[in-house]
DNA sequence: ACCGGATTCTATAGATCAATAGATAGATCG
DNA sequence: CGATCTATCTATTGATCTATAGAATCCGGT
């Protein structure tokens, strides 16, 4: 069914409640939807979220499909919180990076390293948020965006900060070259893991040279 | 329905032919087909292979969804061919300039370039083929793979290259170099025309600029 | 041992999807 | 004018998907 909606489950995300289970005496409840959660980040980082039914969701735990719904009123509101949770942490890491009394060129590479460390614990919420988050309804992908952007909008005031004091070259154009680092280290999420050779810290000093000084002998 | 099959329908892709028509007297079956695969691109690339039905496709030319099953035996076909379209030429391009007589850093310049330039008259492929070869049956999967990792390693020779003759700096790894300049040049897809002050002349010079020179004020 | 809420189950609705079968309109050519 | 080929149509199958309804089970507190 695609749309039909008529009971009195909670639709919204609103105080960790999401769907129509009343709240438990303990937390077993919430520990119980994060577990959800993360078998839904799992299938969705894995096979898009087009591609991957609520029974592969029910599969990774070993419940039935149906019982998913005692927690999550619907796919899409579990697409939303898993879009929510990669990308949350972005914004305060990078705002973070950014508040130091660092050059501009350290604050770079502490924006690459604050990019790519959550690949580390969260890498299924992560990718999700990157992939999926374009399949979010338009309420839930506002949300999600609004919070992308104001991340995006760390990282270049960083760059105009550090072409403004003359650590970066004139011509920069600081949203450009955000989008250069932010594909960079995209791109990271899907290959991590499979190209064995390379660890999160590794790739994240390397790209962050290549992005301050380029690849180019000008030393010597 | 998932899987079924027991007609004398083509299943794989060979001189052309696609699905059970009878070849035509002209060219217009082909001309057709082109106009289906176009459809089916568009449709691929906005929303996603599983996101797109065939009904979609049907829906952009304007007839009934049965309709396409004249021309394709499959939807995990039309994929694939959309897929091998969008990932054809990047192999030759790059062997192209990997083959001029110029020095390591113009064909950096050179790569970049051709990988963006697809972009301008056949974006919907090089998007589907960027986002959805993954979803491809094995046997295409392997197909499309092998065209890409074959463009990947002219990619990794020119960096090779370039550091053995001290263009490049000496502890720079080919391989994730390699990584770091097509991730870089994939995200452009999914922004590009969005973000509509850039277009591909300008990012294609600018991503080359700061690939090999970084974003470092060094001169001066 | 029992009660009541918490959690999961069975069963099914209703919709959509890929794909097939066969009919039919349109063109081409004798 | 009739025959054949081309391209599209109608109609349908069977699978699969999300979501709902309501029954059954589990479990802690008394």
């Amino acid at each position: 069914m695609r749309t039909r909606r008529k009971s009195e489950a909670i639709d919204s995300v609103s105080e960790g409640r999401v769907g129509n289970a009343p709240q438990n005496t303990g937390s077993n409840q919430r520990r119980r939807q994060n577990e959800i959660l993360d078998a839904a980040a799992k299938v969705f980082a894995e096979r898009g979220y087009y591609g991957a039914s609520t029974q592969d969701i029910a599969n990774v735990l070993g419940i039935r499909q149906a019982s998913l719904y005692y927690y999550f009123s619907s796919k899409e509101i579990a697409l939303e919180l898993v879009c929510m949770k990669g990308v949350e942490g972005f914004f305060e890491a990078a705002s973070e990076v950014a508040a130091k009394k660092i050059s501009a060129s350290e604050k770079v590479r502490g924006l690459v390293e604050a990019h790519l460390t959550p690949l580390l614990d969260r890498a299924d919420f992560v990718k999700t948020f990157l992939n999926e988050r374009q399949y979010l309804p338009p309420a839930s992908r506002k949300k999600v965006g609004k919070l992308s952007r104001a991340y995006e909008r760390v990282i270049e005031k960083v760059i105009a900060e550090g072409i403004a004091n003359g650590e970066f070259r004139k011509g920069l154009d600081p949203r450009l070259m955000t989008l250069a680092l932010l594909g960079m280290c995209k791109s990271v999420a899907s290959w991590l893991g499979k190209e064995d050779a390379y660890a999160v810290p590794k790739v994240s000093q390397e790209y962050a040279r290549i992005l301050l000084g380029g690849i180019a002998n000008s030393g010597r």
